[in-house]
Formats: structure tokens, sequence, C-alpha cells
DNA sequence: AAAACAAATAATGTCGACATTTTTATTTTT
DNA sequence: AAAAATAAAAATGTCGACATTATTTGTTTT
């Protein structure tokens, strides 16, 4: 470190770039920084108390995830959603996620059956007391991305699951800004504790067609809520 | 600029960053850097004529891409390579590939049909007049990969597309390895057109099966012939 | 001579400084 | 007053400098 006043992350052993990386990527899937907002570099600097040569490697690392875009001599910009966008992302991520399971389907062993199980137990326990509290509601979706990831891990492939991380955090920037605007049914959880039991089912009887035609609907649906949503969010 | 002496590649518009980041992708690639080799910096300096800034801009983004690793205080390294990541990436693309296809027979319009037509007989005649060339080599590998796309550019999806293209980069880094070490045998290029022309017949009667089957075939048969050759080449 | 320790050398990661460019504010002109 | 021209302010992109950490080399000890 070039100064000893510096030390501003926990995360030890990791450069300056890689720790803002988390809090940056954070901060816009969050919607802290709203999408099309220009990222000013000194402001950028206070919030996280380093340098700009961290801050502009993590920016290049987001550049390539596409979570922001640059223009020569005008900085860096959270990237801009759009409905177009929106729907290409929840598309393909249903088509990646699909291809996930039929492979998890063909490859998954006794091991694989047993974390998805044990996944859904964790996810359930947690749905049950549905307190609408957000920290509560924040692990529930821990759990939730747990028990899908859980599944597709089954698939044996890093390759594929790095394309499946992709989509999975870009597609959150747009669930996280619908979740702003609209308050949690709690009915809803009942229908995706359905919609789980079901999956899980055709997983173990390894009936592919099924289960990704399961899938699909359950990821896809989120993006038809979002479709009527997203315009008022655009103007206004 | 800091300096008047400073003006390293030709595409002005764009910061050095972005045009290193092409360089040092391109020697990554084509082998210029070996797998596992250290990445110094004054080397780097040296070699590109900028300084540390930009290059760690570019090294951050060739992270994202798994084209390099990094460790705390220790650099950068060109990702190595391996009999099971060369595998898996080619299963991977062999499946997106497929997809891409499949959405692409769905949804290609005739503009679509024309592009592949048009791709194909600038392949054809690229291929027809094989002189083992090293530039006229190039010029085939390019068509060739302009065909392939111009098939899947039908699918329509941004962010499917995006997804190939980093999985071509990656493949293509086993590819040209593959390339150093054996030369290209004529009849390839015979077997090879037979397998394309296959393919267009299938794609304008928009036979999903045959042609997802044929471009699976397609892609994978150099990760067999890879399967053979890398084991010696991991040695020495 | 091999191992353990110490000193030097080299390389990395970060910041501040500065030239260049873009954006905003002010003045001038029609 | 609106438009154009000019001046001022702010922001970006890059490098050199420097502290920190790895690595290599040299020396001492057993």
């Amino acid at each position: 470190m070039a100064d000893s006043a510096q030390q501003p992350a926990t995360e030890s052993g990791d450069n300056f770039a890689s720790q803002v990386l988390g809090s940056l990527k954070q901060d816009i899937l969050s919607g802290y920084f709203s999408p099309g907002e220009k990222l000013r570099m000194n402001r950028l600097k206070e919030r996280y108390q380093v340098g700009v040569s961290p801050l502009r490697e993590a920016l290049s690392q987001l550049l390539v995830e596409q979570l922001v875009i640059v223009e020569n001599q005008r900085g860096f910009t959270v990237h801009p959603i759009s409905m177009e966008e929106m729907l290409d992302i929840y598309e393909t991520r249903a088509h990646i996620e699909a291809l996930c399971i039929s492979q998890a389907i063909e490859k998954g062993d006794d091991e694989w059956e047993a974390n998805i199980l044990a996944a859904a137990h964790r996810l359930k326990k947690s749905g049950d007391l549905i307190d609408k509290q957000a920290d509560e509601l924040q692990e529930w979706e821990v759990r939730h991305q747990a028990f899908h990831s859980a599944i597709a891990q089954g698939c044996n492939s890093p390759t594929l699951l790095h394309v499946r991380r992709s989509l999975y955090e870009k597609a959150s920037r747009y669930r996280n800004l619908w979740l702003k605007h609209n308050m949690v049914d709690g009915t809803m959880f009942d229908a995706n504790q359905k919609e789980h039991d079901e999956l899980i089912d055709a997983l173990l009887k390894r009936d592919t067609a099924r289960a990704t035609a399961l899938i699909r609907q359950h990821l896809l649906s989120p993006s038809k809520a979002l479709k009527e949503t997203l315009p008022s969010l655009l103007e206004g």
C-alpha cells in the first residue's frame, strides 16, 4: 500500500480493485446507481475511499459484463435499461437455465440430488415465516438463489455455470428495480413453493422435457410482470 | 495525452486501454504469450508502448473473460490451459451454437437466408484455391467464422450472441495452439465443405433436429483431434 | 556442502500531478 | 432577446513516483 491510512475494505488478500468491484457491482445491481447515471470519479473516490486506478480497473471489468458503458473522454455510465434488453436477457437466461438442467439431469449423481433436497428444505423453512421484513426477505432471496444454483451445479460445467451467473446478475438488476416499486405478495410464496416441488419431482424422475418446461415458466413469469411495469419506470 | 510522444495505436477515438486490449487479446489467443506465462509489466510496457494504467485496465477485462488470472502482489499470468477446460469449452460451445441455430431457425427471415448463402459463397471461393499460404489460410479462417456468424445472427439475441463470441475466443486459443503443431490437410477443406452444404440444406428446410446435430458434429471434431494432441503440447 | 538467514534486487499496486478534453458560465454580437 | 463566441470550471486519461511485497542472490552457520 502506498499509504498507511489505506485499508478500506474487509477482505484482505485481494487488491483494491477486486474489493471495490464487489461494492460497485452491488450498488449497480441494487439500483443505488440508476440506469444511465453518470459515474463521476470524484464521487466514486469519496464513496469507496480509493484512487482512480483501482476504480478504473473495477469499472473495466463491469464493462465486459455490460453493467457500465464507457465513452472516450466522457467517463463511465451505468448501462441503461430497456424493454428490449430485459426481454432478451430473460429469454436467454431461460434457455441457459434449461440447458444447465438438461445437462444436470444427464450427469447429476446422488450428491447432486441430496444437495437439491437440502437447499429446498432451507428455502421452505425461510418461506414459512413470511414476515415481510426486509432482511428476512433478503435471506429468502439468498436461499432461493442457492436452491436453483444447487440444481444447475449438476451440469458440472464451469464454463456453462459462468455464463449462467453472468446472466443472473444482469437480470437481477431488473428484478430489483421492480421490487423497489412493488410490494411482495404473500400468495407468491405459495405459488413459488408449488413450482419448486414440481421441479424437484421432475428432476428426480429425470424427466428432462417436463423439467425444462417448468424452469422456463418459473423464470419467465417475472419478466411478464416487468413487461407491464417497466414502461412507467422508464418514464418516471 | 500526457505527453506528445504518445500515439501508439492506429484506432484513434478509443483510449489506450481499449487499444491495448485488442493487441493483448490477440497475442494471447494467437499464442504469442504462452499459457501460464507470467506477464511482467515492464515487458508489456515496452511491447505496447503505454504505461501501467492502461495495461492494468486491459488486463482487468481479460480477467473477466478468463484469458488471464491475477494473484495479489504477484501480477498477471496467462490463463493456463488444460484438457478439462478444453473439453468443457468445446462442449459448452457446441450447446450454445446449437441454441443459436435453433433460435435462428425459428426467427430467421429472408435476409438471414440471403446472408448465409452470400457468406457460404465467399467461403467456398476462398477454399477452392487452397494455396496453403499462411495469409490465404488466415483469410479462409475469417470467412469461415463469418459464415457461422451469419447463421447464428438469425437468433436475433444480442445477449446470446455475446456469449457465443466469448466462447469462440476462448476456443480459438486452443485451436491456434493446435494449428502451430499440425499442418492443415487439403482433404479437410472438402470434408468441411460437405458439412457446410448439409448444414445450409437443413437450415433452409428449417429442420432443427438435423441442423443442431450437424453443428454439434462440426464443432466437436476439432476437440477430438485436440484431445489426442494436447497432452504432448502440455508437456513440452 | 546443505540449510538457514540476511541483504539486494526486482516487480507490483496505489496515489498525486498534469495535459487534454468536455461541460458550464459569461460576454458579445446581430 | 436569441445565437454565437469566448472564458472559466470541472472531469477524464495517462504517466511518474513511491511504499509494499516477492524473488533472487549472497553470507553465515551447523
